[in-house]
RNA sequence: GGCGCUAUCGUCUAGGGGUUAGGACGUGAGAUUCUCAAUCUUAAAACCCGGGUUCGAUUCCCGGUAGCGCUACCA
């Protein structure tokens, strides 16, 4: 009752066959907070079975986006670098009659589903029941063959398994097909050993549960399209002479239209280096990510990792698909880019600063440290995305102000479609005249400007709108006087100048 | 086709035999303000359908429907 249970042993497990995948990034987040919630060990491990569909840049990029995630891991292994231990255990699983092989020709796939028309292949007869002396002689010869596994039929046997979301799982171990162990090796000619009877290349099912038993993992958490194939691991587990671990299968990512994420149809949205590149935190994407499919029941929606890695439990996963809800106009969902902004306000000025020093880089600005410091509190309330930066703050970098419409000069009241030219030039001119002879400090800068309105009759609204277009080039732009400041008298001045020709000409 | 999983506002979700079915995002309205944003208040918005069990079902059971997954050498 009391026993303490060794620390679970958990591993994540993507094939690189391209960027790392929104969904694949979410089964990392949720391996790593059972992990961690749980003390227990985070294993990598690259399952590169399938040559034909692996690359280089494929890993390298799971790795940028592992890492941009900022989740850690304790060891880390490549399937491709464990064949042999793959060729083994399939070889122990012939030797002891639970595989046997097969040598009808590999099919290649037409899209026509005709052969599964009229219910599920099992096996197939001639093959399965093949003697062992005729398999022998025929592998002997060279003759290319696929090993499949035996499943046990007729004896009524239920496979069961608890999932550790959907709950107790079974099935009549008759309705699972003799599932590919080892793929067959191609023609005898392409293969160099001698003899080359087991030189076929492990099926994902194999080198899955070989690593799995032999890496001692003790809970697999995976997508829900796993769901069904445990019955076949299960069959491994058991040929392998291994405890089965435990399975959690996570309800999947789909885009609105139901479909199952993909780069093909739905594009670069299911990228995580698409979400980095816009200019998510990493904490705001793992967050919002967490959110799909999993709730800390707590009401709050707003989570940093420390509080999600000690709320995190397999029970609070949701059961149904989660949509990622997101459009071609708009490319992120709603509630991930509301968790962006929120986790930006969250963050320190120096630490935004920070953040921020790429985009803007990239937008050509490089301003010192202290100067980016400086801007930060004035648009950390007006940016979703880091990259909103740039156009939310570019006039404080530019040296000298993009072209902007001299009518915005012009105050319109409510109702007006042509404001009073004179008054803003007016409203320009005392302006440079004050803030000639203020102190460039808030106090003094509200005060100079109240003052400057009320002796021309005006409220602040009218005043202080020519002064900010004439200093930011657009009407909408952070707190007056605090932008002031940051600018500087002299570029201040300078602007204003230049607003009030403009203005001048407009006449 | 077979087998399986799932079904609460537009989206993410909480809840659970008797509730005004809760929260969040988004949307509408208002407040505040030097613009924008933020903030606050507020409104609209959901239990897939049909049976059964029950005094009572959105909740439990069965069926249907729909979506998704797996289904002869992808993972």
């Amino acid at each position: 009752m009391t026993s303490v249970s060794a620390p679970p042993r958990v591993r994540f497990a993507p094939s690189p066959t391209g960027f790392l995948h929104v969904g694949s990034a979410r089964t990392f987040i949720f391996n790593w907070l059972y992990t961690r919630h749980n003390h227990g060990v985070m294993v990598l491990r690259l399952d590169d079975t399938d040559v034909e569909r692996n690359t280089d840049a494929s890993v390298q990029s799971i790795f940028e986006g592992l890492r941009w995630l900022g989740l850690d891991w304790d060891e880390e292994y490549k399937q491709s670098e464990r064949l042999d231990l793959h060729r083994k255990a399939a070889e122990a699983i012939f030797a002891r009659g639970l595989a046997y092989r097969d040598f009808t020709p590999a099919h290649v796939d037409d899209d026509s589903p005709s052969a599964s028309a009229h219910g599920a292949w099992l096996f197939n007869p001639g093959m399965r029941e093949m003697s062992r002396e005729e398999s022998d002689r025929r592998a002997a010869a060279g003759e290319p063959f696929a090993l499949r596994y035996r499943v046990p039929r007729g004896e009524g046997r239920i496979l069961h398994f608890v999932d550790g979301v959907y709950g107790a799982q079974s099935r009549p171990a008759d309705e699972v097909e003799d599932f590919a162990l080892l793929r067959s090796a191609g023609a005898p000619k392409d293969r160099s050993s001698s003899l080359g009877l087991w030189d076929g290349m492990p099926t994902y099912h194999l080198a899955s549960c070989v690593d799995d038993a032999d890496l001692a993992i003790s809970h697999i958490i995976r997508g829900q399209d796993h769901l069904t194939n445990t019955y076949k691991h299960l069959l491994i587990f058991e040929a392998l002479g291994a405890p089965a671990p435990h399975f959690a299968h996570l309800p999947l990512l789909v885009a609105p239209d139901g479909a199952k994420l993909s780069k093909r149809k739905h594009g670069p949205v299911v990228s995580v280096t698409t979400y980095r590149d816009a200019g998510f935190l990493p904490q705001a994407f793992v967050n919002f990510l967490c959110l799909l499919g999993w709730s800390p029941k707590n009401d709050r929606d707003f989570l940093v990792l420390d509080e999600i890695r000690e709320l995190f439990t397999l029970e609070g996963i949701h059961r149904a698909n989660a949509v990622v809800n997101f459009t071609e106009e708009d490319p992120f969902d709603a509630k991930a880019v509301w968790l962006n902004a929120e986790h930006i306000r969250a963050l320190p000025v120096d630490e935004l600063s920070r953040c921020l020093t790429p985009f803007l880089a990239q937008a050509g600005f490089n301003p010192k440290p202290e100067k980016i410091a400086a801007v930060v509190p004035l648009i950390r309330e007006r940016i979703k995305l880091l990259r909103d930066a740039v156009p939310a703050a570019d006039f404080f970098f530019v040296p000298e102000l993009a072209p902007y419409d001299p009518a915005e000069l012009i105050p319109l009241k409510k109702g007006e479609t042509t404001g009073d030219a004179a008054l803003a030039l007016r409203v320009l001119k005392t302006a440079r005249e004050v803030l000639a002879a203020t102190p460039f400090d808030h106090d003094s800068l509200d005060r100079a400007l109240r003052e400057a309105a009320a002796s021309l009759g005006l409220k602040a609204g009218p005043m202080f709108q020519p002064v900010r277009v004439a200093v930011c080039g657009r009407k909408n732009a952070p707190p007056l006087f605090e932008t002031l400041m940051v600018l500087g008298r002299e570029v201040c001045l300078e602007r204003i100048a230049q607003a009030i020709v403009l203005l001048q000409s407009l006449a």
